[in-house]
DNA sequence: CGCTGGCACTCGTCTTAGTGGAGTGCTAAT
DNA sequence: ATTAGCACTCCACTAAGACGAGTGCCAGCG
């Protein structure tokens, strides 16, 4: 049932000591408390008393895979022992139905609630019962739809753009003369003719080449249309971001009674860039991949684990969604739950049917 | 120092019970320890015995002023000896210097960040170490600058319009029929023409009337412009909306340590309509306004207390914005700080020098 | 050699009892 | 009206003891 799995230590644990670690953590991750010998006896059906299991978890405690608190206490997983257990010896859940149908209405491709984000991150708050955290797209990979220009003020320049389905992104910029509304739709016009259903980042580029190259071929409506572009798609436009919700959800674990911790955890998220980062490293990999405990490199994360996916459109990672939890979850349902959440947003993003503008 | 007061009770308090009280509230906001005769006695220059004070205690006890939590403790205000005190005892202290300037280059009217409301939030936590709360403008005293339409797919329209100095809002709706581009371009340049300048509920009000009265002497094109502005600005277009922040400032505090209560609290802030309700109610009023305990009638409040002032654009109210923070607080100095933030707010907000569009 | 029962030991948790201090209410005196 | 004095209450803290859960180790058994 539990194959032999090599540990960085030189020892090869056998299929029962794995076997052990998997009930070990399978009732620690239910009831939160130490589990005993006696315990692990009844429940693993290995029929072996408890003094030969004490023999066996000393040998894991040697390894660093289970740690007791104190003397009299039964043991624990480590990190190291959850990292075992979650990539060798899980055995995931299928979704239930209800959840199916519940993941399924609620990011049904028909919607066009645009806020599509905010609702896959509801249902992932909901359905775990802990925080769930959803990137928004990738601007880079994302496409344009089109462009306006409104002049606000003198050389004031509100910009609206619009992309994929219904995202509507707005900013304002500082041109180096006045313009009329005329000139600015006329602006507006050309860059839509031009650079409509390119991605954002490919628009940049297109953007800059010109100006380097092709300004004498170019009318000066063309250049000053060019300009407006350039500064509209500058840099850090629209900062990376994310929608987290259900953090009060966090609020009812034990692990994060202790208010210190769970002020830091909370502060980590109102700044963002912590998350942000974290999140990043998960878009480089497909499928779910998963941060436990300390292993996330953030203090405030030391007693939480993270449930990510990336999710793609059209075949290309465009952002990333996960879980939020205590380090102590049940991983076995989380991950299919994580998993099917980010391939119905990807479906749901994808531009399918609908005609371009 | 201290005027007469009458209270709800037919008895009148003299000025001793009152600057006793005072100095009670005091000493109590400043270390939360429940505060006894004996101290009372040496912080009070009154000079009474502790057996004198323990007499009026008893009176103010009696009047429902002040709360003893056991026997042998001091004793603690009640939410009406809070009441009393901030009504009549209180003396406000002028804002620091180095405060100020922060509010001032905080809010500079230069600015065009676009993000006014976050920045006074994020000042008001920031200066008071407590959670700030600032309500997004009333949409229907905000005026309607430029409105535009795109359409997206068969039926589906976008709505972008602009309002105040730069303010974006967007909404898809369904059309009755399909439209062309041009079509489109057409009904916004109609509205444009008619309704830009006007408050959003003015915009309301004469859609509906015109659709009511004078369907037949319009145009098959301004009836459709019509039609689409109403659904654009039907009712609850862009719900009321406030921006929060430095709640984890809140974590800190021991009145709020007990995770039951703290988790109500946040789920009030998540979930947005209790809180809304409850500034809502201070538009009403002009000038600083003060909820304290259970006075809100919201449970999760019951152990904050909310300072809020509305601000105003042009003296006309569009806004609250407030503290929020545990009861036990230095009303002294918030009430200072929402107050100028409040004004600062309007005046940053006033459409002053630009030139309309 | 692996497994098991037995036993002493450790340690956290809970209860109980005891002590000290802070602060009160009451009463009698000024 | 104010005050000093006194008995009383109640919380907070500490110490001690009982209990129970679980361990480590050892000796015996197949």
């Amino acid at each position: 049932m539990v194959a032999e799995v090599g540990v960085s230590n030189t020892q090869v644990l056998n299929g029962r000591s794995l076997q052990l670690l998997k009930t070990l953590v399978e009732r620690y991750i239910n009831d939160g408390q130490p589990v005993g010998s006696r315990a692990l006896s009844k429940d693993s059906d290995l029929n072996l008393s408890p003094a030969t299991i004490r023999n066996v978890m000393a040998d894991l405690e040697d390894l660093g895979l289970v740690h007791s608190p104190h003397t009299s206490a039964g043991r624990v997983p480590t990190v190291s022992g959850y990292r075992l257990f979650v990539d060798s010896l899980l055995t995931v859940k299928p979704l239930e139905s209800k959840d199916l149908t519940r993941l399924h209405q609620g990011l049904a491709v028909s919607e066009d609630t645009g806020d599509v984000i905010g609702v896959a991150s509801r249902l992932l708050s909901e359905l775990t019962q802990m925080a769930g955290v959803v990137t928004l797209p990738k601007r880079e990979l994302v496409c344009l739809r089109h462009i306006e220009f409104l002049s606000l003020s003198h050389t004031r320049v509100l910009v609206i753009f619009v992309t994929n389905e219904q995202e509507v992104h707005n900013k304002i910029i500082h041109t180096s003369k006045v313009f009329s509304p005329a000139e600015l739709q006329q602006a507006a016009n050309y860059l839509n003719s031009i650079y409509s259903g390119h991605s954002l980042d490919a628009v940049r580029k297109a953007v800059v080449k010109e100006l380097q190259e092709d300004q004498e071929r170019m009318s000066q409506g063309m250049l000053d249309a060019v300009k407006m572009a350039q500064l509209a798609f500058d840099q850090d436009n629209k900062k990376d971001d994310y929608v987290l919700t259900g953090e009060t959800n966090l609020m009812g674990f034990s692990e994060l009674s202790d208010m210190e911790r769970l002020k830091n955890l909370f502060e980590a998220f109102s700044q963002k860039q912590g998350v942000i980062h974290l999140l990043d490293q998960c878009m480089k990999a497909d499928g779910v991949q998963i941060f436990i405990g300390e292993e996330s490199g953030y203090r405030a994360f030391d007693h939480c684990s993270l449930v990510t996916s990336a999710y793609s459109v059209s075949d290309e990672v465009v952002g990333v969604l996960g879980v939020i939890g205590p380090t102590r979850m049940a991983y076995e349902k989380i991950i299919p739950y994580v998993d099917v959440t980010a391939k119905l947003l990807g479906a749901a993003l994808n531009p399918k049917s609908t005609t371009p503008l």
